[in-house]
DNA sequence: ACCACAATGTTAGGCTACCTAACTATGAGC
DNA sequence: GCTCATAGTTAGGTAGCCTAACATTGTGGT
């Protein structure tokens, strides 16, 4: 984000397309992933909590702030998953002021079956290009996770 | 979505593997897109509703399932916007029962306003890759423009 | 043509989620 | 050790989303 504070205000045209493009893209990707949010019970927010804990330990703080929300809202919506029984709450060794939110054994297993359920779903849909349209895009998830990274 | 319906219920773990990191990367993306939505007093779903008016007139119907919504919801959001002067409500000529959400010129230049300012941001962090990291992002973007579109 | 049924939105009422403001507790700087 | 910043939680109010019921228009069978 460095680089972002110290450019100049007026962008590069191409980049400007670019990046409306790619904008674009991934909402109506965003929609696609929402259509198929009707089964279960959990909620969107709850969801991309356990997917966020999945991967590794998060402070509320930046679990409100990849989910948009304020960290009061976070913070009731982790009181819910912990009284499900799917997260657990431990104060971080290294700042006990912040929570660090993990995974119970049966929050994962929760979280691989409806993992497991969408991830079926978007192979039958990749399914449907060719093999060299699969290696482009296998090639560009990398790219987008630079970008996400960035910050 | 033909596919889907006929295709057996084990997939290709290549596939299950390349939609694995699909989800996830989309799911990375969409933390960086809701991080920069703190500016602007429109919510979310009100935004999203300005993005796909802006690209054609939609049916409430459509507006709901893109958002995760129910119908009432969505019209409730539509209202509010109607309110607003963003957007018009109009029966479909060619089914009098559906209505289309359609962007005003209001709307249109404020949508305008708030794409380009998000435009810039997501500029900052493509300038800041390479090139050929910037073309295969390119190239990758209409391919998952198909997934999007093949429900 | 008519009748029953399906599809699209809207209205009404209730519940959940989110927000701001205030508070507690821990870390950081002078 | 005092002051201020940072991280979360609590409390109370507002807004968003949901289900159920209804009005209107399209569709299909007889």
């Amino acid at each position: 984000m460095l680089g972002y504070l110290t450019m100049s205000p007026t962008t590069d045209p191409q980049l400007l397309d670019l990046a409306q493009s790619f904008r674009t893209t991934l909402r109506h990707a965003v929609y696609l992933s929402r259509s198929m949010n009707g089964e279960g019970r959990l909620s969107v927010v709850q969801l991309s909590t356990l997917s966020m804990a999945a991967e590794e330990p998060l402070r509320v703080s930046r679990i409100a702030a990849n989910l948009g929300i304020r960290v009061p809202s976070a913070t009731e919506q982790i009181i819910k998953l912990e009284q499900a029984g799917l997260v657990s709450r431990h104060p971080d060794p290294t700042d006990s002021r912040a929570v660090l939110v993990t995974l119970t054994d049966h929050g994962r297993t929760e979280w691989e079956a409806a993992s497991r359920h969408r991830n079926e779903r978007v192979a039958a849909l990749l399914d449907q290009l060719g093999d060299d349209e699969r290696a482009t895009l296998a090639a560009a998830l990398p790219i987008i996770e630079k970008l996400t990274h960035t910050d």
